[in-house]
DNA sequence: TTGCGTGCAAAGGTTTTGCATGGCA
DNA sequence: TGCCATGCAAAACCTTTGCACGCAA
């Protein structure tokens, strides 16, 4: 799967790679991408194949019912989890070592086997606290 | 909101109490009822009052677009984690303590404010995992 | 009786798919 | 040149909504 490098899938995957901590709509890449002349189906269709490659994430958001996808380098997301902000949206990478005792504590006091690539903790990052404290 | 208790609503909630750690979706739980004469409409309807009193979780399931209703006792689940199993697709609840331990310790690794009402661990529970360890 | 809840059908969105065409290697 | 990927449009879904009717209180 995925042989060529289409202008259209080079598109796609440079501007996942510009966005690296972002959640995108199918939508949302797919106008992103239309001075491009990126098709919706062409869209879908790289989208599903990088999900087959670990490439990207979907997920959902808060209370909606669409899906976004979210870029990921195969390797690296395989090992932390995913800390999402429903302030700014943005996603962040919870370092390896807090990860790992995340998931042992899980274990032990569960007894439930964490899967990291799929799990996502949502929440409120520092800097959006921050900001609201400040506002309120 | 809510002020009639109708066949249809006592149907839907009597589905959802005899099932308290599975998720379904709309029609999953509308094929239930069917017997019963509730209509789709007043299942999705009904569910979104009974989110907006926060007694139904909306979740998504690990790679499918569809969204899935959980049943929750309203204020228990405010203070705890749910862990879901990808492989039998129940719902568990993470003890209060556990999750206020896992809580403070994003919090302090990662500075991120967890939203417990929000965030669903997936992985393997302890029974799937046995049973898949004696299969193989 | 009052007005909320329902059923039905239509509308609105998102995602998938078929088929002919175009483009990468 | 082969064959994969694309575009377009239609289809398939899930979810929401309008409207008249029915039913709980």
């Amino acid at each position: 799967m995925s042989q060529y490098l289409t202008r259209q899938r080079k598109a796609l995957l440079e501007y996942l790679h510009a966005h690296p901590d972002e959640s995108f709509s199918a939508r949302q890449i797919a106008d992103a991408l239309e001075a491009q002349d990126v098709s919706l189906s062409a869209v879908y269709r790289n989208l599903a194949a990088l999900e087959t490659q670990g490439m990207v994430c979907r997920a959902q958001k808060d209370g909606g019912h669409e899906v976004f996808y979210r870029f990921t380098q195969a390797d690296a997301c395989r090992q932390h989890l995913h800390l999402s902000c429903s302030q700014c949206g943005k996603t962040f990478h919870m370092d390896v070592p807090a990860t790992d005792s995340l998931v042992r504590q899980v274990a032990q006091s569960a007894d439930f086997q964490v899967d990291r690539s799929n799990t996502v903790l949502y929440g409120v990052c520092g800097a959006c606290r921050n900001e609201r404290e400040t506002t309120e």
